[in-house]
DNA sequence: CTCATCTACAACCATTTGGTTGCACGTTAG
DNA sequence: CTAACGTGCAACCAAATGGTTGTAGATGAG
């Protein structure tokens, strides 16, 4: 795994995390309270290790985080990452809402002209 | 591959082809008006045949739609998909907020007790 | 203390992903 | 018409993903 503390790899894990079903319904299930990872992995056709691992996946991406209570550790979605993920996709939005304002030719003649800048940069 | 056609998997394809820089710096050149595959991949430091495989993802997943011009395809973003993904992350939210909503003990004492439906289900 | 439970983690395996090169096909320029 | 260009697709490869089983460390129950 190649470890990347990037604000793009911070993207990546975020969207990475909510791209797979397991993964969306144990933040469902979070939500409402903590679950221990045990009564969690219990919903699920799979062992033990497996939802362990997905919660890993969430927890790395901070859509979710561990407090213990005994020998359990609750598991509860974490929202600043919804709110993050939410903002990311905002972005993205503006960007195109900035193209139709310009084909309505009502705001910002020509602020570029051929040269994109790219300011995340296609790195991997 | 599995071909899975359900909802579930529209999130899926939907999320993971967020989950790349290089991807979503496409949605970016490709906001403000149609981007020739050619003109594209020449942004990036990798083959044509990669970048062509990284709009197919976005093109599945629906978040870019080609349009012929001559012997050129022009990639452009689509917007309805990133307000598909956002309304995903928003029904997320909701969730959250009911829980907040809940331990402020303002709206609706008991909704729900014990058995979580899970509207999704972890199919894979 | 002893035992059962919850959790974490390593090793392993099949499939998918992200990249490569090479080739075939349609279209446009000259 | 012919050549060059733009595109799509297949075959191949290394690495990551998603699952498995097994082992070991903490912690709480009795």
């Amino acid at each position: 795994m190649v470890v990347d503390e990037s604000a793009s790899g911070s993207l990546d894990r975020l969207f990475h995390a909510l791209a797979d079903p397991t993964r969306r319904d144990i933040l469902r299930r979070c939500a409402d309270d903590g679950l221990s990872v045990s009564r969690l992995a219990a919903g699920y056709p799979m062992s033990f290790a497996a939802v362990q691992k997905h919660v890993a996946v969430l927890e790395r991406a901070g859509l979710v985080a561990k407090r213990r209570r005994g020998r359990e550790r609750l598991v509860r979605t974490e929202p600043e990452a919804l709110a993050r993920a939410r903002r990311a996709l905002d972005d993205l939005e503006a960007l195109w809402r900035g193209r139709v304002e310009r084909m309505s030719g009502l705001l910002t003649p020509e602020p570029r002209t051929e040269a994109h800048d790219q300011q995340e940069g296609p790195n991997r």
